[in-house]
DNA sequence: TGAAATGTTGGGGCG
DNA sequence: ACGCCCCAACATTTC
């Protein structure tokens, strides 16, 4: 056993769970909680503004360090770049280790392999999936790239059970009163979204635990936008300060425990969305040129509209189409947004707009709290109809269409579009068919109280189809 | 985890 | 009683 190991936090906010944590406090009798401050990360492409999700990170981070307190221990924070600040910390304190949960992103990895570089010893610990993306193969060892095999694959191996999962640790060793530890940069936080690990749970308790548990109706109730049908855990999982794996016993407990089938089928809904999180981090791991290049070669010649004027309509929510800005509104003032408004406006920049799907992609990362580059790129694609197993490049939402199915009385739109407050239920979807008179009575007047619609869908649709075929044109003469 | 156009079916009103 | 038409409801096809 070593004297001294280095717990180096990065996406794995909490003390239940943790693999990385049990492995340091089983390899070294004194183990340091060390956070980097990293400028090549949290000034990236990717993580450049981003200001609710580093709010939530850091938020976060003060919520470990009390529990860390509470056991004896402490959070160091230092700032630079990872190799050289984890080499810095280990030559003060004598650290012969760095033990981290292993990160997938390209990003990460880079980030890992700089530290043999800097003559550091890297454990790396699973927990950020519950399956590594190496051990979801298919037989001749090649990774799928479809979801519908990926997941039998992914559920043939015997799941995760309570007994799996790792304790708490009653007390931890005690850091040196002496190691310096920078402060952390204070951002407003999102109301929507207290940071921590307990409230990682609280929120997990109320989804999974009782027999009226919103995951027994989460396979309708999460279409809805204008209901709390979903777990609302994507930050959580995000940072770790919620296990995946204990995410599943929950579920899988939850089917055992379900009252009638129905139930029992909503319950594993749900943990299908936690193998789609799988799949997505596998697809970034295997094809990490996602990020840059569309998955399918044959859509990668799209002639994308330049529009700022449209971009930035779409980004502050005032497209005129009620749906897609109250949505986008949400995003902006909570840092989340539903799923399935998410697709909603991703059909809309991409299709209906023909903006290239990665400025709006970019948006999201700028925008989420739970931000997550496979996650996020691998919706996004899915979208576009460009990824792994992506969506028929056809299929076109219509915001009217999935407003009327799934806020049927207008309470999202009204929610975050004031403007639309008082247009009558019927009409809620579509102001635009309101006649002046009902306009003048609403107090919303197109195109003076509400946007006018930036585009006619009608019209719009055949430039997508056409721009869409021409890439494909394109790659086969390329290709013959 | 589409939408819209088109096709089919069957109940009911009506002459 | 019967055929005809209308149309809603559902199914199929196409993008």
């Amino acid at each position: 056993m070593m004297a001294t190991g280095l717990w180096w936090i990065r996406r794995d906010l909490r003390l239940r769970d943790n693999q990385s944590l049990r492995a340091a406090l089983a390899g070294a009798r004194t183990v340091i909680p060390v956070f980097i401050l990293d400028p090549g990360i949290l000034q990236s492409r990717y993580h450049g503004r981003a200001e609710q999700r580093k709010a939530f990170l850091f938020g976060g981070l003060r919520r470990l360090d009390e529990a860390l307190r509470e056991r004896g221990s402490r959070l160091i924070v230092r700032e630079g770049e990872p190799g050289a600040a984890l080499a810095a910390l280990a030559r003060e304190t004598q650290a012969s280790a760095v033990f981290a949960e292993e990160d997938y992103s390209p990003a990460a990895r880079r980030r890992d392999g700089g530290l043999a570089r800097a003559g550091l010893r890297l454990l790396l610990a699973p927990g950020v999936s519950i399956r590594h993306p190496d051990r979801v193969r298919k037989a001749d060892g090649a990774p799928y790239t479809v979801f519908t095999p990926f997941s039998r694959a992914w559920r043939a191996v015997p799941l995760p059970t309570e007994g799996d999962l790792v304790p708490v640790p009653r007390s931890l060793p005690a850091v040196a009163g002496g190691l310096s530890s920078v402060p952390l940069p204070d951002l407003p936080l999102s109301a929507a979204f207290p940071p921590g690990e307990a409230e990682a749970q609280r929120r997990l308790v109320r989804f999974t635990a009782g027999e009226t548990a919103p995951i027994y109706a989460y396979g309708e109730g999460r279409n809805r936008l204008d209901q709390d049908g979903t777990s609302v855990l994507s930050p959580y999982l995000r940072f770790g300060m919620l296990s995946p794996r204990e995410a599943a016993v929950r579920a899988l407990q939850a089917m055992d425990r379900a009252p009638e089938t129905a139930a029992r089928n909503s319950a594993e809904v749900w943990l299908t969305e936690l193998i789609w999180r799988e799949f997505y981090l596998a697809v970034l791991y295997h094809f990490p040129s996602v990020l840059t290049t569309a998955f399918n070669p044959a859509l990668r010649r799209i002639a994308w509209r330049t529009a700022p004027k449209d971009l930035e309509a779409w980004r502050a929510g005032r497209t005129g189409y009620p749906v897609v800005d109250a949505a986008m509104r949400q995003l902006t003032t909570t840092g989340w947004m539903h799923n399935r408004a998410r697709m909603i406006v991703a059909s809309f920049l991409v299709k209906d707009l023909l903006v290239d799907w990665r400025l709006g992609e970019e948006w999201f990362m700028d925008r989420l709290v739970d931000g997550d580059p496979a996650a996020n790129n691998g919706g996004w694609q899915w979208t576009a109809g460009v990824g792994t197993d992506a969506a028929p490049y056809f299929r076109i939402f219509n915001p009217t269409l999935q407003g009327q199915r799934f806020d049927p009385e207008g309470r999202f739109i009204r929610r975050f579009v004031p403007e639309l407050a008082r247009v009558p239920e019927k009409l809620v979807h579509e102001p635009w068919r309101m006649t002046h008179a009902e306009q003048e009575a609403a107090g919303c007047v197109i195109g003076k109280d509400y946007p006018a619609r930036i585009v006619d869908r009608p019209l719009v649709r055949d430039r997508t189809l056409a721009a869409y075929k021409r890439s494909q044109e394109l790659a086969r003469v390329v290709r013959g």
